[in-house]
RNA sequence: CGGGGUGUAGCUCAGUAUGGUUAGAGUAUCUGGUUUGGGACCAGAGGGCCGAAGGUUCGAGUCCUUUCACCCCGACCA
């Protein structure tokens, strides 16, 4: 993409309403535009960081041998009275009506829906298990909304939804889904701990989440710093009491906070502020027996599915990204999830050697699919490398007045390293680098 | 949902205690010029139903009533 021709609206001054890094720098660096309290547009760079990380969920998911489905986002509200949860869920639920004055439901997530879909259509133990899953859009109507797409109302979440013949098979692909998760958010270069968790709303006997470290997380949880034992706040302390006053200390407070206790395996335990981006529950047949779900077992009896439930945080992940990858200049993507890997900045566009090498590098790369950014525009130099930083391509390659000693430089975004390259082998030294 | 706060130019904000010329600044945008290695400089221009609706008044951005929106603290939650 030409920079010159692109719609990506950055600032320099920071919005009024931006208290977190994430959501300062993913405004200011024009990905996302708040439309009303908890809701968000997608620019297009926000839009294909988005579309990468659901790639990314999407390939691991579909390798593990789940299959994508795409349901209704608006549900009727009898759907959730048969289950019960139109009550559980109270206001959390946006409702609306029609022209006939028929409720519905902006679905906050899809356990009915899927139960119902699987139900009279899976009807015999040889069709177990079954693994489906989406990614879309759910709204819930949250009290306070804050942290941009960390809590929004409108987000973008995978939700999957397992079922089998027996209570082992549903936990052995309870285990298939946690390795899965960890692969996925290994994969978008993310550092996260897996904690043992409340089943909360959703109901269930066992859950686990998955929390990406960082300062701004609203979640305490207790890591070992010897084995990978992790368990949320929630979890380990009996009062709500003690669960409010660890949550109100601060990051700094709590780093160098320890438990008294050990960890089974010996290690220290210390607490650390985590962003919930997943989280897997074990079921059971709640759902299946409200619903009356059942398949036919080996001997021919009716017996309700065993579910587990699986949720992934994509558009919170975007964020999540920049809460763990940013500094005072912006955001520094990680590979797999940034917008484009390399800037080409032609430093002066009235040097016409400078722009000839912008352009031949710039077809040259995107003949390989590298993705790349041509900043062909008249700005000066200064204004250009603060615009790439807050963006955050991992590499910038500069071509300016060094040119006319054969050399550009790369600037890698994450360590601010800037090394000379020769001009003539800059092609191969990026395609190294990518 | 309780408590607090804010709505004025695309954005960040003055102006409102005490009503009174034509509503300001910075930044962004456009024009011209200068400049070209870290959001540069000079000159000029455009841009506003002062959140909305009522009311008081000769006169309302400013006072009163109602309402909507957004933000912060808390409770709740992915």
């Amino acid at each position: 993409m030409r920079r010159s021709r692109a719609f990506i609206p950055t600032t320099k001054e920071v919005p009024s309403d931006a208290t977190l890094p994430s959501h300062q720098f993913l405004i200011r660096g024009g990905f996302i535009n708040q439309q009303g309290a908890g809701l968000y547009n997608f620019l297009p760079l926000g839009k294909i960081v988005l579309e990468k990380i659901r790639a990314i969920v999407k390939e691991e998911l579909d390798r593990a041998g789940c299959s994508e489905v795409q349901l209704s986002f608006v549900t009727p509200i009898g759907l959730w009275e048969r289950s019960g949860r139109s009550e559980a869920m109270g206001k959390e639920m946006l409702r609306i009506a029609d022209r006939h004055q028929n409720e519905f439901v902006l679905s906050p997530t899809n356990e009915e829906a899927m139960v119902e879909l699987v139900k009279n259509r899976v009807t015999s133990y040889k069709d177990l298990p079954l693994n489906l899953y989406q990614i879309n859009t759910k709204f819930r109507d949250e009290a306070r909304p804050r942290y941009g797409l960390l809590r929004g109302r409108e987000f973008l979440m995978k939700d999957g939804y397992s079922f089998h013949a027996s209570t082992e098979d549903m936990i052995r692909e309870f285990h298939l889904m946690e390795a899965t998760y960890k692969k996925i958010f290994t994969r978008l270069g993310l550092n996260f701990r897996v904690v043992a968790a409340d089943s909360g709303a959703i109901g269930g006997t066992g859950s686990k989440e998955f929390h990406v470290l960082a300062d701004s997380g609203e979640d305490t949880i207790v890591v070992c710093e010897a084995c990978d034992y992790g368990a949320n706040i929630e979890t380990i302390f009996q009062t709500k009491e003690e669960v409010d006053s660890l949550n109100a200390k601060s990051y700094e407070e709590l780093q160098t906070k320890r438990i008294d206790e050990k960890c089974a395996c010996g290690g220290k335990l210390s607490f650390k502020k985590g962003i919930e981006v997943g989280h897997i529950f074990q079921l059971g047949d709640k759902y299946s027996k409200a619903l009356e779900a059942n398949f036919n077992d080996e001997n021919g009896k009716p017996r309700p599915f065993e579910m587990a439930t699986f949720g992934i945080g994509v558009s919170r992940l975007v964020a999540s990204v920049i809460e763990q990858n940013h500094d005072e200049n912006g955001c520094i993507w990680t590979k797999a999830t940034a917008p484009y890997m390399v800037n080409i900045m032609i430093s002066n566009i009235k040097e016409e050697a400078q722009v000839t090498l912008g352009e031949a590098l710039y077809a040259a790369l995107q003949a390989e699919n590298v993705s790349v950014m041509l900043d062909d525009t008249k700005e000066r130099f200064g204004f250009k490398m603060k615009d790439a930083e807050l963006i955050g391509f991992p590499y910038t390659v500069i071509i300016g007045k060094e040119l006319a000693n054969g050399l550009v430089q790369i600037f890698d975004r994450r360590t601010k390293e800037n090394f000379a390259v020769g001009a003539h082998e800059i092609f191969e030294k990026i395609m190294e680098l990518v």
